[in-house]
DNA sequence: CGCCAGTTTGACCAAGATCAACGCAAGTGG
DNA sequence: CCACTTGCGTTGATCTTGGTCAAACTGGCG
């Protein structure tokens, strides 16, 4: 589980509970939270930072306060995948019990929040709005799984940048301007293809007048319609 | 959520509750199974009917009894992309509130059990277990899409045909010899391919003798190790 | 027997990967 | 302050995998 919460925005906010973006429409579910509050451990990391490894034991999961997080998976032979970036507000490691079967780094500086399993468990037998809430983050992340499946199974390369740079206009500010905390590299292992590949499809969306691109990290969009076009799906 | 709740195998069980392969471990699931069966319709389609479409509202969820169900969606173009295969004991269209991104068909003779929405709700409040059950299905079901995000995105054609065949050989009869249910076509939509493709590489393994093609929709398993070794990851 | 749908195989093509060079800004050390 | 390095990012040339197009094969069935 990887997902929001909701639109949640906890870039400037210091205790996750001082904003009231989860989503939250039922009441019972706010108690739930300053429950989870409770439970919580406040973690920080730095650029490349593990939080978690791969085959490590899930006893844990996590919110991301700030930063991002990439959930990224090495096969033998080098190549890598990464299943999902979590911005502030996402939960990430929610992977029913066993072991890990990716890890998770820190994409910049990151602070998380910690919650242990077995805290969690008991807080859902006191109240169970919470575990309505859980389920809810389940299911967005699979929906959003299957929507990337799709993109890798069936779509082009510049299909996939341009559903990539809408999906982070849309988490993200969604404002005109857009900086990728991640690198072009990420952003291949994300979506299936080469840095190269991500390069030239970006110039060409730039040729185009779709975006601007004033430095590598920071995009400015300037025809959405033409980059929604371009998804099609 | 479309995948197993267990090892269930219910090709020749007319009824879901006469034999009890839903990996219950716990007590009161077994009840919680029986207040489900109270609440379910039996249907069953034929080949390439439909049990729900694209677009549809979200009140019910099913169970496969027998046969195999796709899940899938149309893009405008005509490209199709198949979600997920379920066969006898998986459950499918757990999807949150809203409409339907993908559809389901019947890929063969099937039938399924449906569970309304709103029952279920209830039978949740009044058996806890029963949550816990369809929220470890959806975590299996999250690990499995992730798993197929990351085959579409960094596998080579023949790795991807191994790991499909021994996805079939682990879920299905586990036997030396395998029936597919499903045609090439429906093959190459789930892994990302052509039907050329699946072809080629089938016949690939073939002449390496790892697997031999008595029909095409039969595989006999030569040399699991092999293929084992395909899949490398 | 001939048709039909699904499968298989072959010849060719193109999207994207690979390999290589270059640009560019941020350190680093003299 | 200025060479020099280092790590990304971008661009170009070439190659490979898998897609496209087309033809042949197969088993079932009217």
């Amino acid at each position: 589980m990887h997902r929001h919460f909701g639109n949640a925005d906890y870039r400037s906010s210091p205790t996750i509970l001082e904003r009231d973006g989860l989503g939250i429409a039922q009441s019972g579910q706010l108690d739930a939270l300053v429950m989870l509050e409770s439970i919580a451990t406040r973690l920080s990391f730095s650029r490349d930072g593990e939080i978690y490894d791969e085959d490590d034991p899930v006893y844990c999961w996590y919110m991301v306060v700030s930063g991002t997080v990439r959930i990224c998976k090495l096969l033998a032979d080098g190549r890598r995948h990464i299943a999902e970036f979590c911005f502030a507000g996402d939960c990430f490691g929610v992977d029913g019990p066993g072991k890990r079967s990716y890890s998770a780094e820190a994409v910049d500086e990151v602070i998380v929040m910690r919650y242990r399993q077995s805290a969690t468990d008991r807080l859902i037998e006191e109240n169970p709005s919470l575990a309505r809430l859980l389920r809810d983050a389940a299911l967005r992340d699979l929906a959003n799984a299957h929507a990337r499946t799709l993109l890798l199974g069936r779509m082009t390369a510049s299909e996939r940048i341009a559903a990539f740079l809408l999906e982070m206009f849309d988490r993200r500010d969604r404002a005109r301007f857009l900086d990728l905390p991640m690198s072009r590299s990420d952003i291949a292992d994300y979506l299936g293809l080469t840095i190269e590949t991500v390069c030239r499809s970006l110039s060409s969306l730039k040729r185009d007048g779709v975006i601007a691109i004033p430095n590598p990290q920071r995009i400015e969009l300037r025809d959405r319609v033409a980059l929604e076009a371009a998804v099609e799906a």
